[in-house]
DNA sequence: ATTTATAATTTAAACGTTTAAACAACACTT
DNA sequence: AAGTGTTGTTTAAACGTTTAAATTATAAAT
């Protein structure tokens, strides 16, 4: 079905038809209810290629993800697409599959490169009005991404690069964690850190330094631990951190993951969550579910971040926004039963 | 960038760029490289959408979901994507949203009908060759999905309907888990069922049966529990189940959520796994790697999932399969330590 | 009755490709 | 010298829209 057939049904030219289906003129009540009768009769589906073709624009964006089964990026996908949505936006998805790609190659920083370079011919192609990238923000990227003449927004990226970008807080977050435990009366810390190359761990372990600086509360070395975001790791490390007479009340892990792996360590020890040690998590993540006692832990706005991020490419595509605008949103705290008021007899 | 420009630079047609650009006629080697250069210089990328609309063929393919946050949809998405890329196609990816709209409306079902609708109007604008509609295949959907006129390959999907389709097998799954655990010596079976109404538990609960009424073993109606696929139900549930001298010696759980809650079921009512008794789930989710001992349990071919429907659906858009076709897939084992072998000692 | 303004409709070009058909240039045959 | 193939290139139509401009019809104003 096409125009010209519609509109030889209707006795019209395709112009009046274009005019109906658009509202783009002046049309007469008997024209265009002929018109439209037959438009429903026929189920008439406009060609958004030959549509897009001329009008210029594809009403596409195009987003990349580092990889779609870290479930982090099924929310953030769905926080995109439900803007795209509303403001008659579609996208196509690109998954650089990175995961993987890390796991079994070596030089995976050139496939990398050019993995998203070949999206880039697609979604080029495909005239997108713009780009989302959801993952690290790897520096690498941003210079691939950009010198596209395209509008870029980096999702979920850590640090500020050239590009404006949409991501959650980090240090902040740790650090009302922190200053939270503080007030509740902890005074000797541990810490579970993730991997030490990783950016949020950086920035996570500061915000918890910044709290101790400013209640005047040194951390000691033997009580800082890694357990580089795993949940074993973390229960390994973890025993070290308890097993001795003057443990940490508080053991802040810098994911659940490694929060539960606490929870298990303490427990192997004999030591009761919150009672003998608090634990408190980072990301809300499933596993949560189904620790008893509830670990406390926050929640990092995923969807939100979607939402924002395509808001923010529609402002730049549309022109309302313009240079690079970078937002960062903050997390909820979801408080559980894992976090002991050692001031609360007072 | 167009064609027309880049024949302009170089001084000849565009047809003779076309030519060079899909190897499509016979160029001669001096025009060739001119245009070759040129290309390169300019980063000349070939608009799809014109490309699209000229040729007749989009090379798009609609990827309709009904949940993108159910934690599998991200593995069958990665499938669907990964033989898209490898023979050329793009998909565009519709999110119908459905817990949201379960959970927050009543009338879901119109309302799930109109988005459907809605995901067509794009999809089958945008030209796709064919469409993948990932969930479980409601009866309602193969009614609007079946009229239209280009293939279409139902994924994940539990029952027949009309259509070409690919899923899992959940009856001869658990029948041969069944079955693993009568080999191991085991006469005394609990179930734990997921939710009544939904179909892979009827399946699954099938296949436990048939292994049972094989062995010639009768279930005993006070060892059937359900658990509502939850973990807190499940565990609930197990401690009936468990709370009595002559319990099971092994229970069959429908999906890992309710094994775990079997597992600390009997933890609290200080029994050990799987020396008490046996456990084993289904799913192999990301709970199973938290869990000690390691619950048994069976892996969905998910990403498989997504590259067979893909596979086929293309298949179906070049003519080379007619008709429906339907294709069911095996689980594979994930040997955990949660069953005892009762007849080891003999 | 002619002009003028307004409303409704059509014509035709344009968007960036592909591709059948036409054409041109050349080398071989006769 | 005229015909026959090859090889390389161009011309122009086509895909399904949108939209400026042209056209026609109708009504109002003189």
């Amino acid at each position: 079905m096409t125009l010209k057939e519609i509109a030889s049904m209707a006795g019209v030219s395709v112009a009046t038809v274009s005019y109906v289906l658009n509202n783009t003129a002046q049309v007469s009540d008997e024209t265009r209810k002929k018109v439209e009768k037959i438009i429903k009769e026929t189920g008439y589906r406009s060609n958004i290629l030959a549509k897009s073709l001329r009008r210029n624009e594809s009403f596409l964006v195009g987003v990349i993800v580092e990889d779609v089964t870290v479930w982090h990026t099924a929310y953030i996908i769905d926080g995109i697409n439900e803007i795209a949505e509303a403001r008659g936006y579609n996208t196509i998805l690109s998954n650089l599959r990175l995961l993987n790609k890390i796991e079994s190659q070596f030089d995976h920083i050139s496939n990398y490169q050019k993995d998203i370079d070949k999206a880039l011919d697609v979604m080029i192609g495909m005239q997108v009005d713009g780009i989302i990238y959801v993952g690290m923000h790897d520096r690498k990227i941003s210079h691939v991404l950009g010198n596209i003449k395209k509008p870029v927004v980096y999702c979920y990226c850590y640090t500020d690069g050239e590009g404006s970008s949409v991501r959650y807080s980090n240090e902040k977050t740790v650090y009302h964690m922190t200053k939270m435990l503080i007030e509740n009366g902890h005074k000797e810390f541990g810490v579970m850190n993730g991997l030490k190359e990783s950016e949020p761990a950086a920035l996570r372990y500061n915000g918890f330094l910044k709290a101790l600086n400013e209640a005047g509360i040194t951390m000691k070395e033997e009580n800082i631990a890694c357990g580089n975001w795993k949940y074993r790791e973390g229960k390994e490390a973890a025993k070290k951190l308890l097993n001795k007479s003057d443990h940490p009340t508080a053991i802040v892990a810098m994911n659940d993951d490694m929060a539960v792996g606490v929870r298990d360590a303490a427990r192997e020890l004999g030591l009761k969550v919150p009672d003998d040690v608090s634990v408190t998590g980072f990301d809300n993540s499933d596993i949560i579910q189904y620790v008893t006692p509830r670990i406390t832990t926050v929640e990092r706005p995923l969807q939100e971040m979607g939402y924002r991020a395509m808001e923010l490419l529609l402002d730049h595509v549309s022109g309302v926004s313009v240079g690079d605008v970078s937002i960062t949103l903050p997390c909820t705290l979801i408080e559980g039963e894992s976090v002991k008021k050692l001031n609360q007899g007072k």
